[in-house]
DNA sequence: TCTGGGGTCCTAGGACCC
DNA sequence: TCTGGGGTCCTAGGACCC
């Protein structure tokens, strides 16, 4: 029995969300990206003044573009600055994460409305498993673009194969307001001739390495001998190249998922010294915590292992992190597990970068059902912590 | 022109236990 | 003393994704 698996990807979608907003951007070069302070200016006659490209001086990078900035080579997580030199005239505009997840909730309220079992994938994208539905397959796709922009006013692609793998990689063939519906039979035609980038979880440092090897595309990856991959790759890699080269991934569909860590971090703007900016670095320190144990307070959960992140000068990144014995989501707690680990780290070069992390997460619930303070600090209770 | 912020998963070594 | 094997936890780093 095939089943049937939508990947839906929402188009240009922060870019496109912005463009509800000023509708008067429309055809225009519009990069999203930066850190807020490009916010447009109301004008005495009511126009709106864009801030451009041009000038841009920082360490944000893009975050969305839209089709026509995209022309001029501008894409995904390159500087802004960069991006500055390829289009000077583009708009810039910031990231407002808070509209972006308003109309997330809507579209993923509308494909819920027609086919309820869905996979979150990031805020922009979705899987949908359509198996257990009645209709035919493109009917029920057109169906659920339909219910997309009629909630939220926005284009979506979808891709329909029988796994994620090949959805993932389908719904981006016919990108913007794409359709693209593919069977096993369809791979060699379809799927092969593709560099091997276009596989969700081949990146940067795999492709280079088949590069090397002198693999490109998925046809070649698929005609590679399995024991030949193995000399190259770890046991498990190996073997998953191997079967998604053929398109295989038996992958489900998850519905439900728990998080598994709670962070923030914070690139400055210009790099510090951990003893010559002690003050400032204390404070953004501290201010860390305090986020990290308010989102875990506000979504529930509890951290056991703290962390911390540090980004130096020249771009090396090292962590350390500690397990308590007692779970935590109090700021307290965590800015005082954080400076111990930050001890065993590196201080004396300039950083670039700061984070802090819980992970080992458990319900909030579960714990305080068995009489955990949410401090931990009732230490004769240890022994009944619950893992969840 | 140096490269955000929030995540997931995997690997690997050492500690520790039986 | 020259040497096991498996299982789990903890820590650190790295690839990758949106």
């Amino acid at each position: 029995m095939c089943r049937r698996i939508a990947h839906l990807d929402m188009d240009a979608f922060y870019a496109s969300v912005e463009l509800l907003r000023y509708p008067e951007l429309r055809g225009l070069p519009v990069v999203i990206g930066g850190s807020g302070n490009q916010q447009p200016a109301l004008l005495k006659d009511g126009s709106r003044h864009f801030a451009r490209l041009r000038g841009y001086a920082g360490r944000g990078v893009v975050t969305t573009a839209t089709y026509e900035a995209r022309v001029f080579g501008i894409g995904s997580a390159m500087g802004l600055m960069k991006a500055a030199q390829l289009a000077p005239d583009a708009i810039l505009l910031p990231a407002d994460f808070h509209a972006y997840r308003h109309y997330s909730r809507l579209f993923k309220a509308a494909v819920a409305s027609i086919a309820p079992r869905i996979e979150n994938h990031g805020i922009d994208e979705i899987y949908i498993d359509l198996s257990g539905l009645s209709g035919e397959t493109l009917t029920l796709a057109r169906r659920i673009k339909q219910a997309v922009r009629e909630a939220t006013g926005l284009s979506c692609s979808i891709g329909v194969t029988p796994n994620k793998l090949l959805s993932k990689i389908c719904s981006d063939l016919e990108k913007p307001d794409g359709l693209t519906i593919l069977s096993l039979a369809d791979i060699p035609g379809r799927i092969w001739p593709l560099p091997v980038k276009k596989i969700n979880g081949i990146g940067p440092k795999a492709t280079a390495k088949l590069t090397a090897l002198g693999i490109t595309t998925i046809a070649e990856l698929a005609g590679a001998e399995p024991s030949f991959l193995q000399m190259h790759f770890s046991p498990s890699y190996a073997r998953w190249l191997h079967e998604v080269s053929h398109g295989i991934d038996e992958r489900p569909v998850i519905t439900h998922a728990e998080p598994k860590s709670i962070s923030r971090e914070t690139t400055f703007e210009r790099n510090l010294h951990a003893r010559e900016d002690r003050s400032v670095l204390s404070g953004i320190f501290t201010a860390l915590c305090t986020d990290v144990a308010q989102d875990l307070q506000r979504k529930g959960y509890l951290g056991r292992t703290i962390g911390i992140k540090l980004r130096y000068a020249d771009f090396l990144t090292v962590t350390r992190d500690m397990t308590l014995a007692v779970p935590t989501a109090d700021a307290v707690t965590i800015r005082r597990a954080a400076e111990e680990c930050l001890r065993r780290a590196p201080l004396n070069r300039k950083l670039r970068l700061l984070g802090v992390r819980a992970s080992a997460l458990s319900s909030e619930k579960v714990s305080q059902g068995i009489g955990i303070s949410r401090q931990g600090e009732l230490p004769l209770t240890v022994q009944f912590v619950e893992r969840t």
